[in-house]
DNA sequence: ACCTGAGTTGTTCCCGGTAACATTTATGTG
DNA sequence: CACATAAATGTTACCGGGAACAACTCAGGT
């Protein structure tokens, strides 16, 4: 099967042994439409008896283009933001695309110059940004690139493609939700508002909460970790006279909990919760938690979708909403002195 | 600052401009030693003028290296695999190298072979398999490949390089733990056994296990998913014999603890569990979790060690034991009837 | 002043693909 | 049957670096 020697066949050397020149293998490989059949099979048996791979990096040097795609994520420890990197990453491999991925806040500081400096110097056709702050995405606004940038965000922008979740449909699913249990007195708990996901969060919360009547009320502002919400739960002296909180994560969710249990509050009987991302552990956790599910496997389709067209210019697909959902545990329930 | 001509300078511009060959850029840029200053200054103020970046497509074609290590990770979604994933990344980063992986089950079905052939293909320098289990060795272990391959697994291997955490410490310490509490009657709820982490801390259990006299009793192997563990909490009839549960990771511990709950049996009052890995939610469910944690940050370090070593012919450097660490918390307490 | 060796820089070719253009070989067609 | 045209294949140059080797410079020893 394999040849013998160890060092790796390049084009020529199958040219040779099929008899044609390196450019009908070429040719072969990039399938070209002009060649003959019986030419093709030859080649394509010489490939098979050498286990012969082109060699990527002379391909991306005289093509100028390298077949990966680049990818910067604000947080790798987050479970949202690793499930759309995952996916997308799945999504690049099956349409001949390579990821780099660099992770920006863990622990080893990089700013977003370098992580697009890092890539850029890996020569990636094209770049996207999951889970972004504004401020790295203003950071990147003054960064010239050459390359399609796609930024994984609710609106529109002049400067980039976008793609996001709808972070409103499942807001909005939770809070009515909420509302259908006959809670008129809801918290958010939001996550850092510099981050686009946790702002549209807040907004649509907002929004959804007014057009509700629900009483208007200071949002408390986390950073997704469950010491966070613990802490504020651990910090709260007595009965709030809000009935239900809106987290914006699961993990916030979950920590949040913790605290109310320690303070002697139950959840859903005094006080009833919903998360967001429906981590793994959260049809678990005691009480399970009513939480927002996204599809981030579509999202990962939607963002390599949209980056090959603007790669191999193409015109630009529309990409179609892609819907959340809500599952309902047992950390909701009607608010005390309610029948549902 | 930059040059406002959108397409990228290459090295012979540099040359030009610097008034100098671009072998001499060349060997600025790889600091090579016997160049005279006034040169270097001037090839490196003409790179700084033209932002200049080198290609590394031409780089890795001229000297076939493309300072990339490939990986290859069996779950993605655990959390163990998942942190050393992102060490390894910031780890070779940090020493100019980049990253490829791939997950083998992420839904989308991948055998170790194409995983290797797609890794190969990028060109990669080396193979790191994180999470293994037996089967994917067994498969690496008939593909001839001709760069270095680091295994994570527990024992020394003729055919790959190896490093680990030490998962018999960290059982040893669960295990002591309980011990020491009064257990002398514990199930260990186990990962897939054809995992080669699983495998080894079931050995661990059960050696160390018999060390205390503690009674034999056959284990209960799971799927590292909360689900599995939930199921089994929901089959048990009445409070078993055993006081005392050390599961192979947090995920099933939490179901475990769910089903438990379900049934009507506390924790840790009727049973004690410990888990293992230390997920990020771990302290803040209900109860929280007893656990080992392990030190992924320095394993990523160990392992970009040992690979670049590797490539570059060095001699391999011997890895330091990575030492565990338990975490106690309220899910383990003295078996009823027993003083600490 | 001449030779020697280390320091410094340049010339040429190659890495393994693809683009562009040239050439040869079918396939029709008047 | 000659000629236009399309199909199939070959030739050459080039992508942007680095390796190998050549050449030139300069200080110190005789």
């Amino acid at each position: 099967m394999a040849n013998t020697s160890a060092d790796k066949p390049n084009i020529r050397q199958v040219a040779r042994l099929a008899g044609v020149s390196h450019m009908t293998v070429s040719r072969v490989l990039n399938e070209y439409p002009h060649i003959k059949e019986a030419t093709r099979r030859r080649v394509l048996e010489v490939i098979e008896e050498l286990d012969y791979r082109p060699n990527m990096a002379a391909r991306a040097l005289a093509t100028q283009k390298s077949q990966r795609i680049g990818v910067i994520v604000e947080s790798a420890v987050e479970f949202g933001p690793t499930s759309t990197l995952r996916a997308l990453e799945a999504t690049a491999r099956g349409t001949g695309y390579a990821v780099s991925s660099i992770a920006l806040e863990d622990g080893h500081r990089i700013s977003p110059q370098e992580a697009v400096d890092n890539l850029t110097t890996q020569g990636v056709d094209a770049l996207c940004v999951i889970a972004p702050r504004s401020s790295s995405i203003a950071a990147l606004r003054k960064i010239s690139i050459n390359i399609p940038v796609l930024v994984v965000k609710p609106d529109r922008d002049p400067s980039f493609l976008t793609v996001s979740l709808d972070q409103k449909e499942g807001t909005t699913l939770a809070v009515d939700h909420l509302v259908s249990l006959g809670h008129r007195d809801i918290l958010h708990l939001a996550g850092p508002l510099d981050w686009l996901d946790a702002r549209a969060r807040e907004r649509a919360f907002h929004a959804r909460a007014k057009s509700w009547g629900v009483r208007e009320r200071p949002i408390v502002v986390g950073d997704w970790s469950a010491d966070f919400a613990y802490d504020f739960a651990k910090g709260i002296k007595e009965l709030p006279d809000y009935t239900a909180v809106f987290v914006a994560n699961d993990d916030m969710a979950v920590g949040l909990i913790h605290g109310l249990h320690e303070r002697g509050f139950s959840v859903p009987g005094d006080l009833s919760v919903v998360g967001f991302d429906d981590v793994p552990l959260a049809a678990h956790v005691l009480p399970p938690l009513t939480t927002v599910r996204q599809n981030f496997r579509a999202l990962g389709v939607a963002i390599v979708d949209l980056l090959r067209a603007a790669i191999e210019e193409r015109e630009i697909p529309r990409v179609t909403k892609i819907p959340a959902e809500l599952l309902v545990r047992s950390s909701t329930a009607a608010p005390r002195g309610e029948d549902s």
